[in-house]
DNA sequence: CGTATCTTTGTGGTCGCACACGATATTATA
DNA sequence: TATAATATCGTGTGCGACCACAAAGATACG
């Protein structure tokens, strides 16, 4: 149409130099007019690039939260394999700061062109975001947000907000009942996650709100030492006999909910945090009244098409996105989808 | 490696004849032993063929329940139109049951080669579906589901579960109420869908198991009659000075919002279905407590998804979708996604 | 005007696959 | 054994894009 040859349409498109104004200007008119979008699968087939991403996550263990974001992340690998698409997972101590500086070190020697992490805190992230920002090697984090290094897509839920839901939510059980607890689970004495503490604030926000008068309990738990857990929580209970309404902003409320199965409390209300089988056993056997699921196999999924509508399509892409927040119940387990 | 040409390996993984006994066994060997994915998108690009679908949902105004549908089943024809798939919408009228087999009928004139419809009874969908069927035409449900005439997909909610979960949020809000409510819309004195009485048949089993004692009120409103249901309302609230709980089955809950708001009645507990925009104003505004949402455009998303599954990319899919039971309110509507 | 240099354009091979058509091998029949 | 019929196989072209390289046109300079 614009009376040239392929060749030169194909610099028009990707904007190669080498084209004369005039014709420039009448394919790019043309283009217009037809509202030309390429063939994004020919387009890959013949560019025939590979796409090596690296994955950091902390260290866990089989079964636990992680687990379903691996998951996420290695199914949307397998949708976009014929893009040539890969990725290689590696794993930081959540509990040692320094790990985190030296898994990432180790994963820039494979020179991937697009990193997926779950940042630790600030200051200890920051180097390793200072040498992926110097290589110009795009990065999404997962889970939580580091607003001053700001990537190319963050995947999580807002965790203040899911905390003060919670509240609400808790409160419509607890009823007429003035006191309240909340479980932490610690490892060494370090929390080793942000979103914990922040869920915390949203939920004392709307307690502060809504419910000012009414008694909150601690208690932390140890993540690793169960038979001291029994004691401190046959201790807490003996001291606290009227309590009924629980939370943990953790995702192992099942300890929780397995304890309170075995001394049959039965009229006990308990909210927590994320599906894993544990958790969705003590859902289904009414242990657990609620728990607020994110979605993690969603969030890791996304990630990686994320990096690929970026490098692979050259889409734009939503740098905030919160994840839902959702309420499961033994009523509604059954129909939630992981994906 | 089989030592044969590619035109033998060809018509080997398309099941094509003329091809030997022995050389089908060793290329088949070595495409298990490779584990051979075909590249899809080169695929497609080959075979260059069309896949015009077909549409039939209830007729419907702007901003209503099914406009969600739609939405979803317009955005994955653009993200499948590079296979070139494309879908055309046809609407009948869901009060006059003749409506639906006209615009079967007619629709079937373009030769579809698959087909996403909302049905209507069992009786009436009967004969479209026989002529389907007769055409071997896959077709998939949309919101309902006729188990006797099963599709090659269904997408909706499980209209009973979800009444029976939206029955134990409401006795959270109720505590010792012993009167409820629940309001009707109808439409010359026809219900119009399978849903709305299914969920109050699944409501009634909780209320029955838990709550036997409790008063359940009921009163029908008609749709198109703004001024009789202010009257209506006003009388029956003048009967029920102590109500203050009520839910409605269809996604019209936005009526009964307005109506608690004009009249200052902000102790009330409402729960309705559905995300219109309407509704979620009244979420917000407070004069709707909860809302049950289904995810339409998921719904309309993964039929058309189903259909390419099915019918390029030959893979194996599910046949009953229910949709998750998600509950929103004022503190999570704004992270919940559509899509 | 001839040559060198730079700008602009065209050509042809490629990606992984589908498929039509023609070629060769095998078996049946006279 | 020659020929026909059938079974089996190979080749070439195209899908829509990418891209390296070569060719042609334009401009500058001596």
């Amino acid at each position: 149409m614009a009376r040239i040859s392929v060749g030169t349409v194909d610099r028009v498109i990707h904007n190669r130099s080498g084209v004369s104004k005039k014709s420039r200007k009448r394919v790019e008119d043309i283009l217009k007019k037809l509202d030309y979008q390429p063939n994004i699968y020919a387009s890959a087939l013949a560019s025939n690039k590979k796409y090596a991403f690296a994955c950091l996550l902390p260290q866990h263990l089989d079964g636990e939260y992680w687990t379903a974001v691996e998951a996420g992340i290695n199914e949307a690998v397998k949708t976009y394999s014929d893009f040539n698409a890969s990725v290689s997972f590696s794993f930081y101590d959540p509990y040692d700061y320094h790990s985190f500086l030296e898994m990432g070190d180790k994963l820039l020697n494979d020179g991937p062109v697009g990193i997926i992490l779950a940042p630790t805190t600030p200051e200890y992230s920051k180097p390793f975001i200072n040498r992926l920002i110097e290589k110009a090697i795009p990065y999404i984090y997962i889970d939580s947000l580091l607003k001053e290094l700001p990537p190319l897509a963050f995947f999580g839920q807002n965790p203040g907000q899911s905390g003060y839901f919670a509240a609400r939510i808790m409160m419509m059980m607890a009823r007429e009942n003035k006191e309240i607890a909340i479980f932490r689970m610690i490892h060494q004495g370090i929390v080793g996650s942000n979103q914990q503490e922040n869920r915390e604030l949203g939920f004392r926000q709307y307690m502060k709100e809504h419910h000012p008068d009414c008694k909150i309990w601690e208690l932390d738990l140890h993540s690793n030492q169960p038979d001291t857990n029994n004691r401190t929580l046959d201790n807490f209970f003996k001291q606290h006999p009227l309590l009924s309404d629980c939370i943990t902003f953790n995702s192992k409320v099942y300890i929780m909910g397995k304890y309170l199965r075995t001394h049959k409390m039965d009229n006990f209300h308990l909210i927590g945090y994320d599906l894993l089988k544990q958790n969705v056993d003590c859902l289904k056997d009414g242990s657990v009244s609620f728990l607020i699921a994110q979605q993690p196999e969603l969030q890791g999924y996304n990630a990686i098409k994320a990096l690929c509508d970026h490098l692979i399509f050259k889409k734009e892409i939503n740098r905030i996105n919160y994840m839902p927040i959702d309420l499961l119940t033994k009523e509604t387990i059954d129909y939630y989808h992981n994906k």
